[in-house]
DNA sequence: ATCTCGATTGGCT
DNA sequence: GCCAATCGAGATG
C-alpha cells in the first residue's frame, strides 16, 4: 500500500482524474479510520471552463486551484462539503473531484455517522462520502502526499479497471467534454444511467 | 446585516 | 422526473 505521489497529481487534470479510479481514500482521526476504493470523479480544468471555480476570479476559497497538487480542495455546495484534490504543477489551476467511493473500510463508523443502513447509500454521492468520512472545512490545504496527513490516497493494485465517461453531473455550463469518470457497472457510483465507454 | 447562489440530496409525483 | 431544504461564502449596502 503505496502512497500516491506529488507527480501523480502534477499532470493533466483528466489523466488524474481517471487515474484515481481504484484507488483507496483513507481517512483517520481520533474517533477512527474511514475509507473505500474511489469508484467515480469529476475533472474540473482552469479558465474556459465554465464550470470550474478557477474559471471565476481568485478568492481565499478558490485560490488553492492554482497550488502543487496533491492538496485537499473542501467547500460547501447546497449544505453538503465536497471533496477535491488539486491537480497540475504550481501555477496551473485544476481540482478532481470525487464523486463516490466504495466502501471498505470503517463501514460501521460511516453507518453511524451517515444514519443509513444501506451501504450502497453510505459514500454513493459526493457529499454522502463527506459526511460517512468525516471530511470538513477542517481539511482544506491537508497535503495528501505525506503520511502523517489525517487524509491520504493508496496505490492498491488495482488493475484492469473498466472505465467509463459521461458528462458532469449537476453542472449547469458543461463542456462538450466528457470529463466525468468511473468505474462501468459499479454499484456505488452516484448515477448509473451515463454509460459510454472512455475513449 | 441581508441577499443570492450552488460541482447536492432525498422525498414525492 | 421534479422540487425544495440546505448553509457557508462572497457580494452588496
Amino acid at each position: 500500500m503505496k502512497i500516491l505521489p506529488r507527480e501523480f497529481y502534477e499532470r493533466k487534470t483528466p489523466e488524474v482524474a481517471r487515474g484515481l479510479l481504484g484507488k483507496l481514500l483513507l481517512h483517520r482521526d481520533d474517533e477512527g479510520e474511514t475509507g473505500g476504493i474511489i469508484v467515480e470523479t469529476e475533472a474540473y480544468l482552469g479558465k474556459g471552463d465554465p464550470a470550474s471555480r478557477a474559471s471565476k476570479k481568485k478568492t481565499k476559497l478558490n485560490e488553492i486551484m492554482w497550488s502543487r497538487g496533491g492538496l485537499a480542495f473542501i467547500y460547501m455546495v447546497h449544505g453538503k462539503w465536497l471533496f477535491n484534490i488539486t491537480t497540475e504543477k504550481p501555477g496551473i489551476p485544476g481540482a478532481v473531484l470525487i464523486r463516490a467511493i466504495e466502501p471498505t473500510i470503517g463501514i460501521e463508523l460511516m453507518i453511524k455517522r451517515r444514519q443509513v443502513q444501506n451501504i450502497l447509500e453510505l459514500t454513493s454521492g459526493p457529499g454522502k462520502l463527506t459526511e460517512a468520512m468525516k471530511i470538513t472545512k477542517e481539511l482544506h490545504g491537508v497535503d495528501l502526499t505525506l503520511p502523517e496527513s489525517p487524509l491520504i490516497v493508496c496505490e492498491i493494485g488495482l488493475k484492469n479497471l473498466e472505465i467509463c465517461s459521461s458528462h458532469r453531473i449537476g453542472v449547469k455550463k458543461d463542456l462538450q467534454r466528457k470529463l466525468r469518470f468511473f468505474v462501468c457497472g459499479n454499484p456505488y457510483i452516484s448515477k448509473q444511467k451515463p454509460f459510454k465507454r472512455a475513449l
